[in-house]
DNA sequence: ATAAATTTTTAGATTAGACTAAAAAATATT
DNA sequence: AATATTTTTTAGTCTAATCTAAAAATTTAT
């Protein structure tokens, strides 16, 4: 089994693969887990060894077959503690994130899968964000920014980029949640403010709100 | 907050504490989490620099009151996981404890506490013992072994002192479980091995079996 | 009360993970 | 192409928690 800090690293990159495509430097691996680059250094050796990573030095990391499996585990976890936390536990949305951080790393394969089983199987997080199953599978859901929809457009809100606790306050203020219609009915080219309808009220909403909103349109 | 080091010390003394009284000595310390002498003096006097302990070189330790909130803390949430456990994800009475032992150490005040409401706020673990509320206190329950009943006599089943997988496996086998009667129809001198009756059959078990059962009578 | 046995502590070493500072390599700029 | 900048690695240090071996204190036994 993998200890606490090999298993942060592996989900570390596993982020930053599904965003980049390439292989991931050490300083954002660095810069993702507010740690020094040096530190990196040493660990990536040490996945290296173990074979979850492939690492050639000044070259980045790239996750093998096992590193992967081992990192879709860990978001899997992730992502049905935090629908349980939300489901069961009364926790709202922007609360779930340290406590789903620390029960992600529980050891238990039946656990996991009986969680899973009381939870019906979701396949979705509060956030929006797909479950792997068991065997590490999910699907990608098609999703673009909010930012980039037309004026008169409409979308379904279906995830969030940015899940810090502020923005996701933000959002329920604004009464802005999963599922919801979104009309686009102005954009305003001077600071890419736009101005959307939903709950069939008009709000004005920052391009960098509008920027980590996910829709399906 | 505590390393999760400190806290299984904390809970290993509190529980040791429980059984003999007085204060408890290194080597008892070292037993029980199955390490060395040595490395439990090292941290004793960590425990005691944070005002957890009494430590008094050569003299065994004493939990203070602080360290007795944070032991009953980490118990109450053991207890709680395991009813959890049991109940939700359909784990048998024998299978909780190491995922227990793990989720424990989870630091979230409203996880537990809304879990204990979740679970509609249970008094009793799966194994009989009892789960601290929110402010450390819980009852004391009367309980006796099962090998201090006279012939004749009857009891609830309403615990267990040896709580390893293998003994509880026995029990199952034997279909004995909590709240079930039972009653001493007789007892062997030779070997103090004692036969009764439980759910209208006559089972033979040995003294160590019958010494590993809590009755209220 | 002294010797023997046991328990506890000290001293020093080890490991995982992180850090700083400096060296080395790669990339960007002129 | 040479220089400047950035990135990455190396070398050495630090801390928490462990260990072994030996010394010191306590307890038990004679």
């Amino acid at each position: 089994m993998f200890t606490l800090s090999e298993e942060n690293y592996l989900k570390a990159i596993f982020h930053l693969e599904s965003i980049s495509g390439k292989g991931i430097s050490t300083n954002a691996i660095a810069k993702k887990l507010s740690t020094k680059a040096s530190s990196v250094t040493d660990m990536i050796k040490k996945l290296a060894e173990k074979e979850l990573l492939i690492y050639k030095k000044y070259q980045g990391v790239t996750l093998t077959n096992i590193g992967k499996k081992v990192a879709t585990g860990i978001v899997r976890k992730h992502r049905l503690w935090e629908v349980f936390l939300v489901e069961k536990l009364n926790f709202s949305w922007d609360e779930v994130h340290d406590v789903a951080e620390q029960l992600e790393h529980i050891k238990s394969p039946k656990l996991i899968n009986e969680l899973d089983l009381f939870l019906g199987f979701p396949k979705m997080d509060p956030h929006g964000d797909p479950i792997p199953d068991k065997d590490g599978n999910f699907q990608k859901i098609e999703k673009r920014l909010l930012s980039s929809l037309e004026v008169n457009q409409f979308g379904i809100c279906i995830g969030v980029n940015d899940s810090s606790s502020e923005f996701l306050k933000y959002l329920d203020k604004y009464k802005i949640s999963l599922g919801q219609q979104i009309r686009v009915l102005s954009k305003e080219s001077f600071d890419k403010s736009i101005t959307i309808q939903i709950n069939n009220k008009e709000i004005s909403i920052s391009h960098k709100i509008a920027n980590n909103i996910y829709i399906q349109s």
